[in-house]
DNA sequence: CAAAGCAGCTTTGATGTCAAAGGTAAATGG
DNA sequence: CCATTTACCTTTGACATCAAAGCTGCTTTG
C-alpha cells in the first residue's frame, strides 16, 4: 500500500496519520466549498466560492487581480471574472491604479463590508471553536504543522 | 501588528490563527489539486482530480457510486462521470453487485493496482515529512484538531 | 524618442462539476 | 400479485475554472 513503504516501528505512528488525512483531506474540501450563503447576500449572487477571494480582501485590504490569484492560488482567469461579475453587482470596487494603468485594484465596496465580514464570522467561527481549547502552543504547532504541509506539497511539485 | 503587545491574551493567539488558516485554507486546496501525475499514468488520462477517488478505492476496497460519492463530498453525477471514464480505460472494475442489480460495485483493476499505489505515495510523502519529526501525541492532536473542525463545519452548515 | 520586450488583465474555447430529471431495480403494502 | 414508493445510478443542461491567445500600457535600449 501507499504508506508501508517504510517498515520500522518508529514510523508505525506516522502511517496511520497520514492514511487518515489522506482521506479526511477530499471530504474538508468538499465541506468548506458548501459552506451556506446568508439571504441577505444571497441578492446579489454571491455563493461560497466567492468567499475566499472575500476573506483576501478583508483581511489584507485592496489588492490587484494577480495578487489576488497568487493568494488563492488559482489562475488570473478565475479572478478576472468573478470580481468583473461582482463589481458589476456593486459587491467588490474595481479601478485603475493611478500609477500603472495596466493595475486594477480590487476592494470590497465600503456599504457592503459590513455583510460580508458577518459572512465570513461564522467560518471563521469553526476554526475558533476547534483552537480555543488548546493550548496557544498547541494552537501554534496546529498552524505551523499546516504550513510546512502546505510547503511541502509546494516541493513536491517540483520535480 | 502580529507581534504587538495583547490586550486578551487568552483570545489574542485563537483570532491569529484563524486568520491565517481562513486564508491558508483555499491556498492548500489550490495546491493540493496541481499534484503532478506520473508519466506511467497519463497515457490513461488520469489527472490530479482522480487521486482521492482512487486513494479511497486503494484504503478502503470496493465501493458503490453513492459511497465513494460521500466520502469525497462530491456529488454521485460526478462519481459516476469519472468511474464510467476510468472503467473504460481499464483503470477501474465497474460491475453489478449480484445481490442488488441496480449497485454497481467499483474497484481497481488488479493490474493497476500497483501503478496507482506509487502514485499514491508522494502525495503521502509530504504528510509524512510534516508528520514524522512530531511527537505521537502532538500528531494526535494535529489529526484530532482537523477532524474536529470538519465536524464543526458540518455542523455550521444546518442552521 | 521609436522599437522591442515585458507586465497585467481580459477574452476565448475546452474541460470539470453539479443539480435536476430520467431510467431501472428492489422494497413495501394493500 | 400488482401498484406505489424508495434507492441507486446515469443523462442532461448550466455554470465554474483554466490554458492559451489577445490587448493595452509600462519599461528598456539603442
Amino acid at each position: 500500500m501507499a504508506g508501508s513503504v517504510r517498515r520500522e516501528a518508529e514510523t508505525d505512528g506516522v502511517d496511520t496519520a497520514v492514511r487518515e488525512l489522506l482521506l479526511l483531506m477530499p471530504r474538508m474540501v468538499g465541506r468548506v466549498k458548501r459552506i451556506p450563503v446568508p439571504e441577505a447576500l444571497e441578492s446579489l449572487s454571491l455563493a461560497p466560492r466567492h468567499l475566499s477571494l472575500l476573506a483576501c480582501l478583508l483581511f489584507d485590504g485592496p489588492l490587484t487581480v494577480n495578487d489576488l490569484a497568487a493568494r488563492l492560488e488559482v489562475a488570473p482567469t478565475t479572478v478576472s471574472l468573478m470580481v468583473g461579475d461582482l463589481s458589476g453587482k456593486g459587491v467588490l470596487d474595481r479601478r485603475e491604479d493611478p500609477a500603472d494603468r495596466r493595475r486594477r485594484i480590487v476592494a470590497i465596496a465600503p456599504n457592503q463590508h459590513e455583510a460580508i465580514a458577518a459572512w465570513l464570522a461564522p467560518g471563521a467561527q469553526a476554526w475558533r471553536r476547534v483552537l480555543t481549547p488548546l493550548e496557544p502552543e498547541q494552537r501554534r504547532l496546529f498552524v505551523d504543522t499546516l504550513l510546512a504541509y502546505e510547503a511541502a506539497v509546494a516541493e513536491e511539485r517540483e520535480r
